[in-house]
DNA sequence: GCAATACTTAGCGATATTGCTAAGTATATG
DNA sequence: CATATACTTAGCAATATCGCTAAGTATTGC
C-alpha cells in the first residue's frame, strides 16, 4: 500500500529534527546545553572550530527549535528548550551500542 | 573544558546512526520494517521512487546494522535488527511535535 | 542455454553540508 | 568618538547526498 501524504509530511518533519541532531558538533553542543546555558566563546573553546562554525551550527539548532539564545551584553547565551531530547539521545546511546559490538 | 577525545568518538558514532535516520525514506522504510520484513520490490511499490534508489536507501541502513537482508529465490527481504529504533523514534514523535506547535 | 525477474552497482548532474576566511553588526569601554 | 570584544553573515572550495538511467549479477523457468 503506497505511502499516504500525511505519512510522508510526518517523515519529513521527523527527518529534519534528526538532520539537525546528526553531526558531532552539534550532539556536543546538545550535551553540553542539557548541563546549563553557554555562550559561543565558551562553546568554541571547548570544540576547537572556529567561532563562525560554531555559530552556524548553534543556528541551524536553533532554526528546528531545539535550543534558544538570548544576548546579554556582547555575549549571546544559549539554552537548550527541548529536554526531551536528552531523554532521546539516551535512547540513542542503547541502540548504537548494540551497533558498535 | 575542551571536548575529550573519547567524547569526540561517541558523538561521531551517535552522529552516524542519526544521519542513517534522517531521511523521510529511510524512517518509512523502518516503520514499515517494524511491521513484519519485506522484500525491496514491495518496498518500492509502496514509496514511489526507483528501485536502484531504494536499495541504496536500504544499503545504508544495513551499513550502521539497523536492517538486514536474506535472499531467498529471486528476491531480497529485509528485517529491522534494532526494535530499539523504534522506541527510539516513539521519543522523536514527542520531541519534533513539540518544535511544530 | 535463453529470457525474465529482482536486485545491486556505477556513474552522472543537481543540490546540500561543512569548514574556512573576510567582512558586517552590536555592545561595552576608554 | 574610537577601539575592542563577541558574534553573525556571506562567500568560497571540498565533500557528501540523492535521485536518475544504464549496466551488471543472480536466480527462476522454459
Amino acid at each position: 500500500m503506497r505511502m499516504t501524504a500525511a505519512a510522508k509530511a510526518r517523515f519529513k518533519s521527523q527527518a529534519r529534527v534528526l538532520k539537525a541532531l546528526a553531526h558531532p558538533t552539534r550532539l556536543f553542543i546538545i550535551e553540553e546545553l542539557s548541563r546549563g546555558e553557554r555562550c559561543v566563546c565558551e562553546l568554541t573553546e571547548m570544540i576547537g572550530v572556529e567561532m563562525p562554525t560554531v555559530s552556524r551550527h548553534l543556528s541551524l539548532l536553533k532554526n528546528v527549535g531545539i535550543i534558544e539564545d538570548e544576548k546579554r551584553g556582547t555575549q549571546v547565551f544559549y539554552r537548550l528548550m527541548a529536554p526531551c531530547v536528552m531523554k532521546f539521545l539516551g535512547c540513542l546511546g542503547g541502540v548504537e551500542a548494540s551497533f558498535r559490538k
